[in-house]
DNA sequence: GCAAAGATTTGCT
DNA sequence: GCAAATCTTTGCC
């Protein structure tokens, strides 16, 4: 159940088998949910990026199927996290049909509930970092954990997963599912202005695919990650 | 078997 | 504004 006391369904399996770049824009405005009752953890996406298959050069699927990115080869619906710079876990959610190698990664949240578990889930995580430089550090990094304004929480990838609690054991877990621990709800009153623009991190890529404006975000939301489109 | 780079974040210069 | 942190995955020898 959200903040307003709604109940919402589960994210249609439906529109997440279609083309990636639809499913990315349709997936902005739709809820992340960990947990139930009152330990429930509940975010608004704000901003997403759509990896349309194996010909994207910026995809992890562009060497084929391998052993990390099998799940983005199955059914849609389904959680893939992967591990970027040896530090942060990123969640996507696979689309299009079983066999089409496509996902969605969830860039940034807005907090809508359970921001306080969110807090300790950051500062759990920043301990984690830096525990092995020390006290201060430590002290340091739980300063900061505690000045961040709510907003800020689950603005990037790395920290969508690190609020949520969502590393790689959450890999392949099905979202679409009712009833799961960590799952996408759709709210049906929809999002304001959507933008779209080129997606971010991905240098390395050859153009076209450098600059193919697939990274949807809410324009003016503070939740946006890095003050981009803000 | 080894070297290189990465869909990021943070803190310091 | 830039570089470090950190370790898995990929590519090549």
């Amino acid at each position: 159940m959200d903040p307003g006391g709604r109940d919402l369904p589960v994210f249609s399996r439906d529109i997440l088998s279609g083309p990636a770049v639809e499913a990315a824009h349709s997936l902005v405005g739709a809820h992340l949910v960990r947990g139930s009752g009152p330990d429930e953890r509940r975010g608004r996406i704000v901003e997403v990026e759509a990896y349309v298959g194996q010909e994207d050069r910026a995809s992890h699927a562009r060497f084929g199927q391998t052993k990390r990115n099998a799940v983005m080869f199955g059914p849609p619906g389904v959680a893939y996290v992967y591990l970027v710079y040896g530090m942060y876990s990123c969640l996507n959610v696979v689309v299009e049909p079983e066999g089409r190698a496509a996902a969605v990664l969830i860039r940034a949240v807005e907090p809508l509930s359970g921001a306080a578990a969110m807090r300790s889930a950051r500062l759990a995580s920043a301990m984690a970092r830096t525990g092995r430089h020390g006290r201060a550090a430590e002290a340091g990094a739980a300063r900061s954990v505690a000045a961040l304004p709510e907003s800020a929480l689950a603005a990037g990838p790395g920290l969508v997963c690190a609020a949520f609690s969502i590393d790689r054991r959450h890999d392949g877990a099905d979202l679409c599912q009712p009833g799961s621990d960590l799952r996408l709800e759709s709210d049906g009153s929809g999002v304001p202005a959507i933008e779209a623009g080129p997606r971010i991190g991905i240098g390395y890529a050859p153009e076209p695919w450098r600059s193919r404006p697939w990274r949807f975000f809410v324009r003016g939301n503070p939740a946006v990650s890095r003050g981009l489109g803000r």
